[in-house]
DNA sequence: AAGGGGTGCAACCGCTGCGGG
DNA sequence: TCCCGCAGCGGTTGCACCCCT
């Protein structure tokens, strides 16, 4: 569908539309543009034929920039920004119009997956297209793909240039640039579903970076474990605040690497210019992208306050909070595009290998330390959650065939063990998930392979892009910007949305 | 044929960074 | 160093057009 917003008129009806005789001039003072000299009314709303001729003109005289100056110059009655605007979306040379081939749309989606959000930076890369376009584009297929249960991404497109990158020095102070960041990923989905499908896929790029770097040292594999349960359920908070953090529950040191030793990662940069290792080098957490350059003391969150309007039941610190960005933690800048054209092959496609390799056979851990998710204490609101949610479990019967398909969808590839009660099976179960599951979206049992069931290969979850299924992975603790866990210190999860939402009912006095 | 919802584009709005005074 | 104005960016909204019933 194309149209122009430029209306034709005549000449002589020129200064009459431009001096706000458009249906859209009215309240047309201000919002944005400081109306300066002449000119104290500004005209709003969509631009004449004769306004473009205006602003053509200006800018052939005069050139672009000072676009404030377009009002004393001319008899426009525009703001700066609007001409400024109108200018670059519509009337600069060599825009391209019409819709977008296949080979400028292939390249918005795989520049998304690596910038996020920056229109403008992808307007560069697609000449003749403005950032405006690019974003429309990118909004209407979020909507398309939304609408058909599709992932944002196609499955030959991976999030997984992880490059945590220096621009996220603390977690505990997000303005400006931070938070726009927390919308770009917000952005990405407005329907938890979607949200949950991009969660799926950025927990599975940090779940193979997070494995790729706790593969090198023996012990720490819980930690992705943990990480990937983690992401999974940041959707429901991205998906209703716009202030968006994620607290990883990370284990203990003493979880770690044993009694007193310090808990370590590879950096990805190591992994991409070395071999892996045997005795890796070691570096601090806070060398690791997921924390930046940030100290031990700065993923420290005080008072967590950055989770949601005070809804946080904790006031302790939480270990290890990490801003939630989708997908905008990829290359920076332009930089990264220029590498990315030249590399086409993921640089870590090689190492992934390494991290399958590694997670078919995960060495034996032992995670039952609960000192560290301590830190996350369940509230007041958790225990009322908890309460809600075990009426809400009495009142369902999860054993229905809908509730047992549900259940099945969530069933991740650790089933294939059957080592862990079904969820209903037990009350207990409930406030149980036991650290190896990981709820994607289901794939045949044989998709697990090995004892562990703990087999998640990146070619697999390709191919449940492909079918996506929705996953009612709904953590009550995410809902509520927390953690928590039960007496046995684990991890609590409810595994049905419609369980869920009966406590949430029940919460809200249902 | 009509109307109501859906779709997509253009423009607006708010915010931030930067540079100059 | 601070303040102010400008340019730019990204999110949101308004509305014209399309399509289906």
């Amino acid at each position: 569908m194309s149209y122009t917003m430029v209306t034709d008129e005549s000449d002589d009806a020129m200064y009459s539309s431009i001096y706000n005789e458009s249906p859209s001039a009215d309240n047309n003072i201000g919002n944005g543009c400081t109306s300066r000299g002449k000119a104290s009314v500004l005209k709003k709303g969509p631009w004449t034929s004769a306004e473009d001729g205006i602003l053509i003109d200006y800018v052939k005289r005069h050139g672009e920039g000072n676009w404030n100056n377009v009002q004393k110059h001319t008899s426009l009655a525009r703001c700066g920004k609007s001409c400024r605007l109108r200018w670059a979306n519509h009337l600069r040379p060599n825009l391209k119009k019409g819709a977008f081939s296949k080979e400028e749309e292939q390249l918005i989606v795989e520049m998304h997956a690596r910038m996020g959000n920056k229109w403008a930076q992808m307007a560069e890369h697609l000449p003749g297209r403005t950032d405006n376009e690019i974003k429309n584009y990118w909004n209407t297929r979020i909507k398309r793909r939304q609408r058909a249960g599709l992932p944002l991404y196609p499955p030959g497109i991976h999030v997984e240039d992880l490059h945590w990158s220096q621009e996220y020095p603390s977690t505990s102070n997000i303005t400006g640039v931070d938070r726009r960041r927390h919308q770009d990923f917000l952005q990405l989905g407005n329907s938890k579903a979607n949200v949950l499908f991009d969660d799926l896929n950025f927990a599975n790029v940090l779940f193979e970076d997070l494995n790729f770097a706790t593969s090198l040292l023996p012990g720490a594999s819980g930690v992705s474990d943990m990480f990937a349960c983690n992401m999974l359920g940041t959707s429901a908070i991205s998906s209703s605040r716009y202030e968006s953090y994620m607290p990883p529950i990370l284990p203990s040191p003493k979880q770690l690497g044993g009694s007193g030793s310090r808990f370590e990662f590879q950096s990805p940069e190591h992994f991409q210019n070395a071999a892996p290792q045997k005795n890796p080098r070691s570096c601090s957490v806070s060398d690791h992208p997921m924390y930046g350059n940030q100290h031990p003391s700065d993923v420290m969150i005080p008072d967590s306050h950055t989770f949601t309007d005070g809804m946080l039941p904790t006031s302790k610190p939480l270990f290890g909070a990490v801003k939630l960005e989708l997908p905008s933690f990829q290359y920076s800048e332009t930089s990264a595009f220029d590498q990315w054209k030249t590399t086409p092959s993921p640089p870590q496609s090689d190492l992934l290998d390494s991290v399958d390799t590694y997670l078919q056979s995960p060495p034996p851990l032992e995670i039952d330390e609960p000192d560290c998710f301590s830190s996350c204490d369940t509230g007041l609101l958790d225990m009322l959650l908890h309460e809600a949610k075990i009426k809400a479990s009495a009142k369902h019967s999860l054993f229905s065939p809908s509730s047992e398909k549900s259940i099945n969808s969530t069933t991740c590839a650790t089933d294939a063990t059957q080592n862990v009660p079904r969820v209903g099976e037990s009350e207990a179960f409930q406030n149980n998930w036991t650290r190896s599951e990981i709820p994607i979206p289901t794939q045949p049992s044989s998709a697990g392979g090995n004892s562990s069931g703990y087999v998640v290969k990146t070619e697999e979850l390709d191919e449940v892009w492909e079918e996506p299924k929705r996953v009612d992975v709904i953590r009550p603790d995410v809902l509520l910007a927390s953690s928590w866990q039960d007496q046995q210190g684990r991890f609590g999860i409810v595994r049905d949305s419609s369980s869920m939402s009966d406590a949430l009912a029940l919460l809200l006095g249902g």
